[in-house]
DNA sequence: TCAACCCATGGTATCGGTAACAGTGATATC
DNA sequence: GATATCACTGTTACCGATACCATGGGTTGA
């Protein structure tokens, strides 16, 4: 009578015991159909509510899946989620989110409480993290994933892109309709691992075709948002006639140096070309819309689901999978 | 040996009972400084992970707190849970993120599975819920909060603004610039009850400065992206000249009316005002900038979470709280 | 010297489900 | 008619932490 209505005043109610009510409840075990009505009936006249924790708990298994994002204020990683959820949903666990706010040592501590909970798989985004976690992880002894990114001594299972890959197309038609000088334009060292592999790719790739060393324009801590990506170009000033085009490490970012273009009088992409990141829905309604590379980010929430249901179910044990999801060049009027 | 690494290992490894080392890892409880530091150690070495699990479950606290949102892929409800994530953190308690897709339906179907976690707090964004879910949440016996809304008849707590009431300055505003034909672009009837909301405000604000009855633009199943307002733009054609405003449910939706506007040729404002609502990035980006209305998403969960902790420390029990975070006109260019 | 008190620690029962196994009665098989 | 099989239900013992109470040794004060 103190605490809440549990299993046993259920059975009690049923005159049942409360091994059948669990079973009832469940409905994978078997039992007669008229137990189950009666079983049913009566918890929900008496407004029990099923208690997962003791569930978790007694079998052992959390329910929980694990979910570390750099940030939830990103259409792009919103989406990642939305997959997972669908997918994870549909097998019956539920996703606990963490924010890192593209920090490692964030992501070790959100890492380190998550991990408390049991969860029964971890996925992680990117794939460059503290050592602490990397241990942590390892020993909880469940799948892990890490997503968005092809780190070269995975943890465990891989889905994502390679992000220096994916600038290739792109500085390659920059190349193509003639614009050489080129500038790169995210945050700064050190914060934003996927933002820095991208910058790589544009390096290496500007260096392989002969075009002149690539300009870093530093526009502050990562998550760089449009209006520091305006402040940044507006900051460049009269350097950008130099400039053929920049190159920015997401389409936010890129929309804000376009809308400051528009309003420093600089015709893109007449003066300059622009390019984004991501193939945020931005990126195509904008005036001129911007050129920018696709990444599948729900896809890539879906595809960690179907791998993890394969693993549970016993298949593909052991063996560490890695699904690159690839890349496409869209252009768009910005170049 | 089977499983992990329990309390009643480090005991044993630290040659004390389980139950100084629960106090010893909790550290809000008594136990000799010496004594902690080995058992802190001990666990370390032992690579022990607490449980929170068990903790949850014999304590009868889980450590959640529940939330539901109408889309995570919003920048504004985003805030909201970061506002929320930062605070909730501080007290300790962990956030279990559910999205509605802006159904109510789900809501239930949501809510139902949040509440088997047994959380201490439930938080649902707007004020509209069915039968079933208001009578769950209800015999939850926790505090409820909802949010981004003044339910007339609060289920508990509430925290938000009244959407209607924050469209009267913005009417106000155009008509004082001289803008009388009002068209309003939102959701389908019955999807998107905060917008159908601001849409009542826009009419009875209209209405009562004595303007044109408010024309209503369906730009579709909520939540209206970018493309929807462009497209539902794009579908009046001619019937544009007629208008001298749009007001629209969002800033993603009025950026996209923007974008279909520059593409069709027509001036903005000087034959067409446009108005969002929200106060996204993006708005104060664009150019040129959009009027919007600011409501701070952040300091909506931010307030939740402080609210909270008032209720648990005991204080303030009982009596239902209401916060009225109001909102703001913010002009820009496009009026 | 002894009671009163505090600090630090230990022992035991228990939170609400379910795994594992043990019945029980009915029907099928030889 | 005895046995095997099946469908269904019950009994018992936990999962890993901690609430609650007990206890031992040290200090204080009269």
């Amino acid at each position: 009578m103190s605490g809440r209505t549990t299993m046993r005043d259920v059975a009690k109610a049923a005159g049942v015991s409360p091994m059948t009510v669990s079973r009832a409840l469940r409905g994978d075990t078997m039992v007669n159909q008229k137990t189950r009505d009666l079983v049913r009936n009566t918890a929900a006249r008496l407004g029990y509510v099923y208690d997962t924790t003791a569930q978790a708990f007694r079998s052992q298994r959390s329910g929980f899946v694990a979910v570390t994002l750099p940030s939830i204020n990103n259409a792009n990683f919103a989406d990642t989620f939305r997959g997972l959820s669908e997918t994870f949903g549909d097998l019956g666990l539920q996703l606990l989110l963490g924010s890192t706010n593209y920090d490692v040592e964030a992501e070790e501590h959100l890492v380190r409480q998550l991990l408390q909970r049991r969860p029964e798989a971890v996925i992680l985004t990117g794939g460059y993290h503290t050592d602490a976690t990397q241990q942590l992880v390892r020993a909880a002894n469940v799948p892990i994933f890490e997503i968005w990114d092809l780190p070269d001594n995975p943890l465990g299972h891989v889905v994502g892109f390679s992000n220096a890959d994916a600038m290739k197309p792109l500085v390659q038609h920059l190349a193509k309709t003639g614009r050489r000088k080129l500038a790169f334009v995210g945050a700064s060292e050190g914060t934003d691992h996927r933002g820095a592999e991208r910058r790589r790719g544009v390096v290496d790739a500007a260096q392989s075709m002969g075009l002149p060393d690539v300009q870093f324009v530093d526009a502050g801590q990562a998550p760089v948002s449009m209006t520091q990506g305006a402040d940044a170009v507006r900051a460049l000033g009269s350097t950008l006639n130099d400039l053929d085009a920049l190159v920015c490490v997401s389409d936010p970012v890129a929309y804000g140096a376009l809308s400051a273009c528009q309003r420093m009088g600089i015709r893109v992409p007449n003066d300059l070309a622009i390019t984004g990141f991501g193939a945020f829905e931005i990126a195509s309604v904008c005036v001129p819309s911007i050129t920018t590379v696709r990444v599948n980010a729900h896809a890539v929430g879906v595809r960690v689901g179907e791998l993890a249901l394969r693993i549970f179910d016993g298949q593909d044990t052991g063996r560490s999978m890695t699904e690159d999801l690839g890349s496409s060049l869209q252009v768009g009027e910005t170049s």
